[in-house]
DNA sequence: TAAAATTAAATTGTGTACAATATATTTCCA
DNA sequence: TGGAAATATATTGTACACAATTTAATTTTA
């Protein structure tokens, strides 16, 4: 079988697309002191208010692997509070300070400022989150082992 | 200013789709003992026999801080050598063992089992390459800062 | 209802990513 | 031509990712 040159793979284009990306949301959100997985969960946090780790994985796809050191951290830069449910004790509840939830305002310009910084037009982000979107949700979880 | 909400964002879906794809190589590349990082690596030496580290990192879009300890896990596992060159004693050549050309039979197969695990087909596949890989080399590489 | 199964987080260990810096070599040019 | 600038790789330190396992709490079920 002959076999595809590495040009012809699906995977190396969105892999890099996705660091690209990220690079350029560094110096951003360098000036929040945030990394680009804290900023996420830190979106999450300012849409919802409230949300546990579980749900927070399930959303953006990490483990409590990737998530409980990411929180401590988001913790120790008194952004959030990490609250064991009462109802639950196996749950733990992620909240923002009111240090956290006044970021939220420092944080407003990124998206416009991120485009910019790409040198593409909201249409074309919007043309490309359309193409990719259904995609994520529909394909299937890779299965373990 | 109001907040994007946090489906609003492009980012998103890039992040989390390429650590979905990456996910669905890990069972298949286990099978070689190789990482997904690892195994572009060996893509790109499979296509062109010997690169220096230079090349492979403007390529992969990795810097040297990813890919020295990189390849040196792939020389303990003696798929390629680290061959400082003799006309320019700053450059080091990867080279495929024997064992690292071997391989590649076992790999043929990847791409193939790939799209089945995703559950897409090889058009959709095209489809959505051609949607990325311009924009991958059209934006500008993110400022350092 | 008590043991088994399930669930939610945390922990451990390996391997990227990448900024910042260091080191060694080569090239440039005053 | 000899020191400054540039280049290629390596090193250090921080922060993800994620598989595998552990721990503690809750739910299921025999």
């Amino acid at each position: 079988m002959k076999q595809l040159k590495f040009s012809q793979h699906l995977c190396f284009p969105i892999y890099a697309l996705s660091r690209l990306i990220t690079s350029h949301y560094q110096p951003l959100l360098g000036e929040l002191d945030l990394t680009y997985p804290q900023y996420l969960v830190m979106l999450l946090l300012w849409e919802h208010t409230s949300m546990n780790v579980k749900t927070l994985g399930e959303t953006l796809m990490l483990d409590s692997g990737t998530l409980t050191p990411l929180l401590k951290r988001l913790e120790a830069k008194k952004l959030i509070k990490r609250v064991r449910s009462k109802e639950d004790e196996r749950v733990v509840n992620i909240q923002l300070t009111a240090q956290g939830t006044a970021l939220q305002q420092q944080a407003g310009e990124i998206p416009l400022r991120l485009a910019d910084s790409l040198g593409i037009t909201a249409a074309e982000a919007q043309e490309l989150r359309d193409a990719i979107t259904p995609l994520l949700y529909r394909l299937k979880p890779a299965l373990r082992g």
